[in-house]
DNA sequence: GAAAGCCGTTTACGGCGTAAACGGCAGGGC
DNA sequence: GCCCTGCCGTTTACGCCGTAAACGGCTTTC
């Protein structure tokens, strides 16, 4: 096939585990709860996707009928809200002294990229949960979508200040690097959408139509094998360390004539 | 407010004219047409958002009964499809003489550029149709959201490689490029979004609650003015430099030691 | 033992996407 | 002139959706 994934050991891809059992609680009658309804909706969207989540099929994966739900959530739309909730937290919970806890940290840099790998973890662990996490409604237009959290915005800029970024470079930082992890991640995902979603549909011979339609495109046709290629993780990493260098130029300049420049542009 | 737009030129920001006349015909009696039911669906989507979408309210904004509308749309999916083409496709139609004919281009950095320039116009334009755009699944893995079209990739990868990058480094370039403008813009639209979702509903003292919570994020507290200024077209044009910076250096790297590196990484 | 509260179920309503049958109207061969 | 054949928008109908409201069986508390 055109696709194929050259790198068999991507740290950001980990097996979710969700604690002691998980699958063996098929149905459970009942003793509903507001997080188990979350889980429920996660694992739901994880592998029948978005759109085939309603409040019935939820309910009847929980073993309850729709309207039970409604005494945990208040709506439908609520319900994904907690789900982007839910999701961006597990950066918090540093499940397995793993390297992806943002409280403690080494410098700067160190924090950052902890962070991305953080969200990337978050991204490749539930692909089909992260455009919802793009999508939703921001609750104000500065807590942009990949980090979603007060929390994590207060502690991105203290870290920034504290390292020695002025407050007008810290806020141009913290804007450069979400629209980094939005745009890698979120291509990310979509193409793991587009793979699998190519692969479950061998519809006649989809190889005759590509091919003859590739006649008109020499420069896609000659370099298909190399668009099919994954090098997600690689390309990830060095968008990463260039927006770090770049950080680390502006902070330097800045220190160097303290003027009251300490502005990106 | 917090929120604020202090640079009134944006070239990027046009007003859409729709041709000869648009606002004076407001239910012809009938005449469908494909291209007449995606452009009502556009406009639909512009002022009323894509929830609020629905076959049988776009059917009556033409005029017309929802079913009509099946025998020139295969469905609801597909319409939306047919949206996201007509959207994109608007880059080649060299309307004004203006600049953001992909065709003829000086250079490859400035056809980059103007490549940019002309997503942008389109995301700003269509605010509520872009993340669409970004979420409806690529045909093909390599093409990737924001550019959407087969012929778009073709010429992109065409005129890189006649600039003198390596197919790998032209691909490299794509995915680069791509993923820095689907962050910045799928970011700059929904902070449109989330600005006018908060001004249309002033419930209570919205000031109120936001004061209060804030004693327990000093930085966010310290940093608020600055978050909520719009420098997108500022950011836009620094993170577009500093790309094309980083891909000519890859350009002149590759052909100095001519070998077979042509690599980004 | 009765009252109160919790919690999942049942019923119901309007709106959705869309399959299928229908009807009116235009144009073309006789 | 007439009828036949497509075209094209409408009508009707079905199953699924989100969710409001009433209901009923527990458990807990006095």
């Amino acid at each position: 096939m055109a696709t194929t994934s050259d790198d068999a050991r991507d740290p950001d891809l980990v097996a979710v585990t969700d604690g002691p059992q998980a699958a063996l609680e098929l149905t459970r009658p009942a003793g509903l709860d507001r997080d188990r309804i979350l889980k429920a909706a996660i694992d739901f969207i994880d592998d029948q996707g978005l759109a085939a989540l309603t409040m019935r099929r939820l309910g009847s994966s929980l073993g309850v009928e729709a309207m039970a739900l409604y005494r945990y959530v208040p709506g439908r739309e609520d319900l994904l809200d907690g789900v982007v909730e839910r999701v961006v937290e597990t950066l918090f919970d540093n499940d397995d002294g793993d390297d992806v806890y943002i409280g403690e940290h080494s410098g700067w840099q160190d924090y950052l990229v902890r962070l991305a790998h953080g969200m990337r973890r978050i991204a490749l662990a539930h692909p089909a949960v992260f455009p919802l996490i793009a999508s939703r409604p921001p609750a104000a237009p500065w807590v942009r979508p990949p980090l979603r959290s007060l929390r994590l915005v207060e502690s991105f800029l203290g870290t920034l200040t504290e390292a020695g970024f002025s407050d007008p470079a810290a806020v141009a930082a913290y804007r450069a690097y979400s629209s980094f992890l939005l745009g890698h991640l979120l291509l990310e995902v979509t193409q793991i959408g587009a793979q699998v979603s190519l692969l479950d549909q061998p519809e006649g011979d989809p190889e005759a139509q590509a091919r003859t339609d590739m006649g008109e495109y020499p420069n896609l046709d000659r370099t298909e094998s190399l668009l099919g290629q994954d090098k997600s993780a690689a390309e990830f990493e060095e968008s990463l360390e260039n927006l770090l260098d770049r950080l680390e130029r502006v902070l330097h300049e800045a220190q160097n004539n303290d003027g009251e420049v300490g502005d990106l542009a």
